[in-house]
RNA sequence: GGGGACGUGGUGUAGCCUGGCUUAACAUAUUGCCCUGUCAAGGCAGAGAUCGCGGGUUCGAAUCCCGUCGUCCCCGCCA
């Protein structure tokens, strides 16, 4: 038997038919007389009748069981009145089997393949290829295939070109770490898989490929979260001849007609812009969610004369004192708030002041320090109204916003203050073009030493601390999807950078020699940006992790319980590399 | 490197706080039988867990304590 359709499409217009569908047992109901089969393939569930007349295929039908694979031959036939399914789209006929062949036949399985239990991950992805065979799954992968191939026609029709660059390639030891891959023919050299194929981009547009993207998979050995692999999919883009405006049009155009395409979601042009300093003050973080409108609220001007010494102190010594306001929060339990406290805790906080807004004034243990001008104030900023709750930290900036960003985000879900269904795409822009480090004791970049600052020509080691990056991020509901920047092109700003940067001529020459080298031959003005695949599938998919929509993902250790990966290697092979294992576990 | 949550038949959970009334319960899967219109089919019968592992407290531990391993979430880290 040959198949000829699949379970998931036959419908009405196909009755009369005789088909072959090919697939594996999703159930089976055995009433005694007649055996019913609801068959599974990818693209749905058709239920198959054994009828007892067909003695011979009836024998072979109360044999089967779950997962087993057969394929079916059959005419296609309206369900009898009063028994269609509008659960399944092919509920309104089912298949009457004239031939029945198993194919193979499937062991005990280790949880039901239904979605009606959620299984612990670890056993999900120890079985992945069961795990896989279930609707959500399923849904997830033809959704991201969907999605990629509507990402690669809409820059396909922009004469954009899709080059590959190498895996195996030079380890940069900036950034994150690298995974290392021992050279066999060159003991004791490592190629680097590459944190993301900037450089190669780059070397691109210096050869005149002027518009450029790829799909490619990025490896980064640090520690994994919800929302990051070690492995993952980037969707890399740069340009030639271009303005970050540029960029910007046409990434926004690009996600204007995916979404129109696979959700039929009418996204509004251009998306709202924020500066990186307003994003960190109104929202204490660099990838604001404004899909609500809680906004951080700064006291440090009202209250550096306050006489609760936690504020006042705070303010003195250079910090700052900021707030939220939470609608209705005042009926918050004590332990809620201790809960909020604890919350603010890892991000460095020492502690937390509340209010209680009522009709009468403020509650609070804190309120007699208080001026009445000062609550006044206060209230005034939030427009706060009686039943809300005012949290207060204070303390050093950096610290403050980041913990009442967090709050913000936390207090957001646990009141359901976010509309789930709202796609909210933000840029982040006006970057500062490096940061201070106090481990190492010097700037580092932001973005990365590439990245061209505002005023290229007038940038100091002096005032390095205040230029601004021509970068930007692109951020959907509160995820950071993306980041890029234009690119400094002239070699003389490039080493100029790398200079500030405290990146020796010696060092910078031996890491990035080929670029820098690159550069003095005709390298023209571009830009790009990359946008992480995997992470925008989620958000699609309303996934919470990534893991939901990468076929193969590692667990939080980045083992991979499928193969057991990663594994001792032989003697033999570690001979061949040069390589000896100081502590070799087995 | 640090903090937190979880770990009970194949699977998903209850029991744990307040130790004994547990022969560890329920659902599902699984095995056998019955059943001609179900669709998360139904009915009857059966098999299946020394409660992650190790130690301690106790007359007695799934339950309390310590350690350890694993998974997940978060901080650090991720130019």
């Amino acid at each position: 038997m040959k198949r000829s359709d699949y379970c998931g499409c036959i419908g009405e217009a196909d009755i009369g038919k005789v088909i072959v569908v090919c697939g594996w047992v999703h159930s089976c109901r055995n009433h005694g007389g007649v055996i019913f089969i609801d068959l599974r393939d990818r693209e749905g569930i058709l239920q198959i009748v054994i009828q007892p007349e067909r003695k011979d295929i009836f024998k072979i039908a109360e044999s089967l069981r779950n997962e087993c694979v057969v394929a079916i031959e059959g005419i296609v036939q309206n369900r009898p009145k009063g028994t269609l399914n509008f659960n399944v789209s092919t509920g309104a006929v089912e298949l009457v089997a004239t031939n029945l062949e198993i194919l193979n036949i499937s062991s005990c399985l280790p949880f039901n393949i239904s979605n009606y239990v959620e299984v612990c991950e670890e056993l999900r992805l120890k079985y992945r290829y069961l795990d896989l065979r279930r609707t959500r799954l399923q849904k997830n992968f033809v959704t991201r295939h969907k999605i990629a191939q509507e990402i690669r026609k809409f820059f396909n029709e922009n004469d954009f070109l899709e080059i590959e660059t190498p895996f195996l390639t030079k380890s940069t030891p900036e950034g994150a770490r690298d995974f290392l891959v021992p050279s066999r023919l060159n003991h004791g050299n490592f190629f680097a898989l590459p944190q993301s194929p900037q450089i190669f981009k780059q070397i691109l547009m210096i050869s005149g490929f002027d518009k450029y993207y790829q799909f490619v998979r990025c490896f980064r050995d640090e520690d994994l979260r919800a929302d990051r692999q070690p492995e993952f999919t980037q969707i890399d883009i740069e340009m030639s001849f271009i303005t970050e405006e540029d960029i910007i049009t046409i990434v926004e155009k690009m996600f204007m007609e995916v979404f129109k395409v696979i959700l039929n979601v009418n996204i509004k042009l251009p998306f709202e812009k924020i500066s990186y300093a307003d994003a960190m003050l109104n929202y204490g973080s660099d990838k604001p969610d404004t899909r609500f409108e809680i906004k951080i609220k700064d006291f440090s001007e009202e209250l550096k004369n306050n006489k609760f010494s936690i504020f006042s102190s705070a303010i003195n010594n250079g910090g700052v004192v900021r707030g939220l306001c939470i609608p209705k929060g005042a009926a918050c339990s004590r332990s809620e708030i201790d809960e909020f406290i604890k919350f603010v805790n890892e991000y460095g906080a020492n502690g937390l002041s509340w209010m209680k807004v009522t009709d009468t004034g403020v509650e609070s243990n804190i309120v007699k320090y208080f001026k009445l001008a000062e609550l006044n104030e206060i209230i005034l900023k939030f427009n706060a109204k009686s039943g809300d709750l005012i949290i207060l930290l204070a303390g050093e900036e950096k610290i403050v916003a980041q913990g009442l960003g967090a709050l913000r985000i936390k207090i957001g879900k646990k009141y359901n203050f976010i509309d789930k269904s709202k796609f909210n795409f933000l840029w982040v822009v006006d970057f500062p073009l490096v940061k201070w480090s106090k481990e190492e004791n010097k700037w580092q970049s932001l973005h990365h030493p590439f990245t061209a600052p505002e005023n290229e020509d007038f940038v100091t080691k002096e005032n390095i601390g205040s230029a601004k990056a021509k970068a930007y991020d692109i951020i959907l509901n509160g995820v950071e999807i993306g980041g890029g920047s234009i690119r400094i092109h002239k070699s003389n700003i490039q080493k100029k950078i790398f200079d500030i940067l405290n990146i020796s001529n010696e060092s910078a020459v031996e890491k990035f020699g080929f670029l820098l080298d690159a550069l003095t031959y005709g390298a023209p003005p571009h830009g790009g940006l990359a946008l992480g695949f995997d992470r925008l599938c989620a958000l699609i998919l309303k996934e919470d992790s990534i893991r939901e929509v990468i076929a193969f993902p590692k667990v939080q250790k980045a083992t991979d319980p499928l193969s057991n990966a990663p594994t001792p290697v032989t003697d033999k092979q570690l001979k061949e590399l040069g390589i000896c294992v100081a502590a070799k576990v087995v």
